[in-house]
DNA sequence: AACTACTTCAACCGCACGTAC
DNA sequence: CGTACGTGCGGTTGAAGTAGT
């Protein structure tokens, strides 16, 4: 190994000896180095040397303003290296070696919530960085990926895992593609057609590139089972980031879903409703030769990285509304909440055995929709029948009412709308489920809130326009609406097996105008994307959003 | 001892975001 | 408003280390 010393004298003061000891550094002059602003920077391996000098000039002129290091010392790294360097090895209260017990099961279950939010990561692992952090989850993966061990072991459960609302508003429930190659690199079999299918669809869809993301998103939102969406397509949902970019707006995947989801309790109580019949919603990962790739919905639990990514901090997508929604709908109204509430958790060792009796033996689909619909004996379709009636009646009421506080936050209109006090609404669902009847009143009164929830960041543009449509607008992005029905019920998105039904209680439930027209054409795949007035939040979606 | 395969981890790269100009 | 710059983040790479043969 050959050394090379360089005796420079920086801005400081500081004179430095630089000992390239590296093999990497042999190559100084080479191709370690590159030029930035007219000086050779180095690159590779950093010198003890060039850690004192940085360190040095960290005591002297503190973090931050990296680029001027190179200036104020004598350092030939870029910016970004130095802090790098400072970052990951350099600062003081570094932890150095291997994980502990505890430190590996905080980041597994970090990682189930937060994805690979490293930078997040390490903010709850004193000592250590994000870059420690990756490189075990990588290397975790690759691990258990051999040992055909799921990712996640099963006693990580959801509702296991502290909700930390930073995360349930900022990371969890954003979608980026980068969470679809995270899931394909995991193996499954079913994702990898799925999103297959998925990839086809954009390619032939226009304005449909996101389409894997917003099947995500929707997967997230209605807890959908690998059955469901084997058999259907959801619509295409561009994110929130593109839809910025492309300058059109929509609601969905733009929610402050803070209030939508509340707490843990609300994928406890649903983890816990799936519990009954299957197993514990763990997010176990998807390779395991025994899952068998079979109920990916239990992989894809909401707050699973799996499919969610906080790639788009600005964005707030609409699961959750779509999430907490249902409730209202689906559970029984008797004892939908009671249920949740006086569920106990299944004994770890049920927890655990379940897993394999669940990949074994899936349940079969029949009892996944009963699950989700048990209380509705007369099915979706009278449910939807049934609230749209009551919101038609409703619709003048609200309309009549030019307060936008009196119809609650529907009208979105504002930034404003999104502040729904905690406690508001959505408390309103969370505590009383006395009875159906109270059940559908108190449904069709926190929809807007929900909605106006849903529309955060991506808010309507139009006042004018709210005064007359709002309530069309608001039920046309009900989750409920497009999910339950459109997807759930009538299985692949545009192919309606019953089209005049589901087209009569569609436009039943979103109204259409005054013209006659329904902003919903079931069924068309050429449906043209309702204009004037609904058109403020759909005005720019790709025809296919036509239902 | 030599070779290969595999693992670990430091560092780089590209991208995105925020801010100053 | 557009651009440049600084910073941070996550993904990837490749050198070094280790285990197995």
């Amino acid at each position: 190994m050959s050394y090379t010393t360089t005796t420079v004298e920086s801005d400081d003061g500081m004179q430095s000896s630089i000992h390239n000891e590296s093999p990497a550094a042999d190559s100084i002059g080479n191709d370690n180095r590159s030029r930035g602003k007219g000086k050779v920077l180095k690159k590779g391996p950093w010198t003890s040397s060039e850690d004192g000098i940085l360190i040095n000039y960290v005591k002297k002129h503190g973090e931050g303003n990296w680029n001027a290091v190179q200036k104020h010392t004598s350092l030939s790294r870029c910016g970004k290296s130095c802090r790098l360097r400072w970052a990951n090895h350099l600062r003081p209260n570094l932890k150095k070696g291997a994980f502990s017990q505890e430190e590996e099961q905080l980041i597994v279950e970090m990682h189930a919530k937060m994805g690979n939010k490293w930078a997040h990561m390490a903010e709850h692992l004193p000592g250590r960085t994000d870059n420690e952090i990756k490189n075990y989850w990588n290397t975790r993966i690759k691990r258990r990926q051999r040992a055909g061990l799921p990712l996640y072991p099963p006693e990580i459960h959801v509702e296991d895992l502290q909700w930390s609302e930073e995360y349930t508003t900022s990371n969890i429930f954003g979608v980026d593609r980068r969470r679809n190659q995270d899931f394909l690199q995991l193996g499954n079999s079913k994702a990898n057609a799925l999103f297959d299918d998925l990839n086809i669809a954009t390619s032939l869809l226009p304005g449909a590139s996101d389409l894997s993301d917003m099947f995500a998103c929707n997967m997230l939102g209605t807890g959908a089972t690998t059955s469901r969406y084997e058999s259907y397509m959801p619509p295409i949902l561009p994110s929130p980031k593109r839809l910025l970019e492309s300058g059109s707006r929509f609601p969905m995947c733009s929610s402050n879903i803070k209030h939508e989801f509340q707490s843990p309790e609300h994928f406890q109580n649903t983890a816990q409703q799936k519990n009954h019949k299957s197993c514990s919603i763990s997010p176990c990962e998807v390779d395991h030769p025994r899952n068998g790739n079979r109920h990916s919905s239990d992989m894809m639990i909401p707050n699973s990285h799996t499919f969610t990514d906080g790639m788009l901090p600005t964005s707030k997508p609409i699961f959750g509304a779509v999430k907490l929604e249902l409730p209202s709908f689906q559970y029984s109204e008797t004892s939908a909440f009671d249920l949740w509430k006086t569920t106990p958790p299944s004994p770890q060792s049920d927890l655990v055995d379940s897993v394999d009796a669940y990949i074994q033996s899936p349940p079969p689909l029949e009892i996944e929709e009963s699950d989700c619909f048990s209380s509705c004996d007369t099915g979706l379709l009278d449910m939807l029948l049934h609230e749209a009636k009551i919101k038609t009646s409703a619709k003048h009421r609200l309309l009549s009412s030019s307060s936008e506080k009196s119809f609650g936050s529907a009208t979105c209109t504002t930034d404003a709308t999104l502040n729904v006090p905690p406690g508001g609404e959505t408390q309103i669902k969370s505590g009383e489920f006395e009875d159906s009847q109270k059940n559908l009143v108190t449904s069709e009164v926190s929809i807007p809130s929900q909605l106006s929830t849903a529309f955060a960041g991506n808010v309507v543009k139009t006042e004018e326009l709210d005064q007359v449509w709002e309530p069309k607008r608001v039920d046309i992005t009900r989750p409920d609406v497009l999910l339950a029905s459109s997807w759930l019920d009538q299985g692949c998105f545009g192919i309606v097996r019953d089209s005049s039904s589901m087209s009569d209680a569609l436009a039943l439930l979103l109204g259409g105008d005054d013209t006659g027209n329904s902003y919903v054409t079931v069924g068309s795949s050429s449906g043209q994307a309702p204009r004037g007035v609904g058109s403020c939040a759909w005005t720019n979606m790709p025809p296919v959003w036509s239902l």
